[in-house]
RNA sequence: UAAGUAAAUUGCCUUAUCGCUGUUUCGAUUUAUUGAGAUGGAGGAAAGUCCGGACACCGUAGUGCAACAUAGUGGCUAAUAACCACCAGCCGUGAGGUUAGGAAAAGUGCAACAGAAAGUAUAUACAGGUCAUGCUGUAGUGAAACCAGGUAAACUCUAUGUGGUGCAAUGUCAUGUAUACCAACGUUUGAGGGCGGCACGCUCGAUUGUUGGAGGGUAGGCAGCUAAAGUGUAUUGGUAACAAUGCACGCAGAUAAAUGAUAAGGGUUACGCUUUUUGCGUGAUACAGAAUCCGGCUUAUAGAUUUACUUAGAUA
RNA sequence: CGGGGUGUAGCGUAGCCCGGUUAUCGCGCCACGUUUGGGACGUGGAGGCCGCAGGUUCGAAUCCUGCCACCCCGA
């Protein structure tokens, strides 16, 4: 897997995000929170993943934007060192809940934690 | 030089690495993926959605009323309530700014306080006049006091205009669900419904039979989709808005929604130190992100630039 | 893409249709009284440029226009 982000990694499909929402489980670290679902799709990649950053919080397109792209920055970096073993499919959502803008750095440390709650709450049981 | 008025322009740049997305060429597997290369990828407001159109569908898109909008004159335009010019009113010393700027002699209403009186009223005081009388003038109140008064961003009248819905329009493809659907003809003969609000008018039509056809909704793909009342520039006509002609360019198309991230260097500018230039340090570098497409309006905006003009002062 | 509503004192509201004293009521706030003290009660008081900017008018919270913020609805 390479550092890349392309359209069949990213999460679409209008149903599946319905079932994300109302079905999936949520692991959060401040300002961020992980949505995920163990689920099956068709295209061969492990995890399809969206992000999302509330208009409540940031009121202009250019802050949303801005923040969904450094989102997307470090999730296309960070994604290899967690996901390659994975033996089942996923699908995500990141939420952006915090109200400040960050910078790329911050994202990342978080981002960190927030892949490895995730990965001790999957690998053991309840 | 200072203060100001009006108009116009601009809206940081380069390199490297890693990514996103459209188009296209070649190759591979194989019929939708992948690899390599080439090339394109936010704005002056893309915003608000306040006006006007293009385009698409709806076949009663008919009539009348109602409703809404507009309101000096002329021009311009695809079109408009926008824009341009001129006239008039108001504001400003001025450059300039601003105005929903038709009708009160069709009718209805309204006018606090003050005042005798606010539209069927003429009181009081003074002066004048008359046989006599609000018959005449002045004073005082008020925004307005008899004059066919004021007020129409009060109802209203006049003139002009407006069919509706909006790219989630609309067309089409395949998968599964499903027979609930539609059309024609015949019978029955009118409950009820539809056509923006009302009336006229128009239209569908409960039940049953026959024949024929495929129809509907949900999520998705494709088309619509970007070559256009296009952009830049020059000339000509016009006071101007604008128009015509020549030349050049070929200019984003995403869809849980691309146009990015990091690093380095350089611009511009403010402040401090040094102070002849200059150099060093610390900051600042806005508002903001296409979603069918255009014309205008409105609002946000760091900083920089240009032009014309006014007033005041100084010098010649 | 289209449609509708709201904005008045710290909070919640009336007045707006149909213009006329810088504006009503309740809760809250302040002072005084009452009480040994507090609460409750009583009396008095403060607090508003009616979201912002223009316009119409003699006069605007009210009418008109343009903005701003918030809320809701339809496809």
């Amino acid at each position: 897997m390479a550092f890349t982000y392309s359209k069949k990694e990213k999460l679409k499909s209008k149903k599946l995000i319905d079932q994300l929402f109302s079905e999936g489980q949520s692991v959060s670290v401040y300002p961020l929170r992980l949505v995920f679902l163990n689920t099956t799709h068709n295209d061969e990649t492990s995890v399809k993943t969206g992000i999302s950053v509330s208009k409540r919080n940031f009121k202009t397109a250019v802050d949303r934007n801005r923040i969904k792209r450094l989102l997307r920055e470090v999730y296309r970096l960070n994604k290899d060192s967690y996901f390659n073993n994975l033996t089942t499919q996923y699908a995500f959502m990141i939420l952006y809940i915090g109200k400040e803008k960050p910078t790329l750095a911050q994202i990342e440390m978080k981002m960190n934690n927030l892949f490895e709650k995730f990965s001790k709450k999957v690998s053991s049981p309840n």
